[in-house]
DNA sequence: CCGTATCCTCATCGATACTG
DNA sequence: CAGTATCGATGAGGATACGG
């Protein structure tokens, strides 16, 4: 099974924030940043994700995971031979390039949580810690 | 009225994720970007606020303001003498520190839609062009 | 003009049970 | 193991009307 695309207009939006309205569309919600997260270590079984991604339901991972393999950012490989069945997903390289979008994610969630612990009048801009989270 | 700040808890997600988490309630929802997009533009009234971010309605747009204020990144001042009264919103210093993170949200999003489109072996990395966005 | 109050709809997500 | 089916809760967001 070839993968379908499907994408919201946002044909009220204009050109700059349709893009960002796509973005937010992809990993918005509440588990596909975790579950990418999870897959960044590695391929996986659907269960193995499971496990990782803690609170999911199956209902909600596997609608989740064909959502991503749809925009391409995983892929799916089943073992039909194996008994049961074994399938794993696998991050695809199409996936590694929202690293830095997540890192800057990161970076300023990071440093807004402190901002509002100890408002100082101007912390340090995001700087560049994606590579240990994502390790 | 000084700016009290609640943050979600997260508890549930491990360090690097609640980050993540933290960026996302922040930015996501329908509305929030676009206003702070809208702001760039310098500050603005209610009324013109509502008119450029097209479609919102006063009740989301007093809300989505007062989330945006609690968080310190816009400010809001009453000009109580003029009648009717006039308020302005303006984007903060500090929510200026969001534009890398808009930015890295566009230039994905971007690339993905193209990506989407014609499915180019390794197309060009996200690249700059944050400034004219937000112009 | 600058909002708030009320009522409503709908998508998202969770719980549980079940199938191949 | 890898999911699907069904039902139900919740909350975001919209429509409309009204108050300061």
């Amino acid at each position: 099974m070839p993968i379908p695309q499907p994408l919201p207009s946002h044909h009220e939006c204009t050109g700059a924030m349709r893009s960002v309205r796509d973005s937010l569309d992809l990993l918005g919600g509440k588990w596909k940043l975790p579950i990418i997260l999870g897959l960044s270590g590695g391929p996986k079984r659907f269960k193995q994700l499971q496990r990782e991604v803690t609170g999911i339901t199956a209902k909600m991972l596997s609608k989740e995971l064909k959502e991503l393999e749809m925009n391409g950012l995983l892929t799916r490989q089943v073992q039909a031979d194996a008994v049961p069945v074994a399938v794993t997903y696998t991050l695809a390289e199409y996936g590694h390039t929202l690293f830095p979008v997540i890192e800057a994610l990161h970076a300023w969630g990071q440093q807004h949580r402190a901002h509002i612990m100890r408002p100082a009048p101007l912390p340090a801009p995001p700087t560049a810690v994606a590579e240990e989270v994502l390790a």
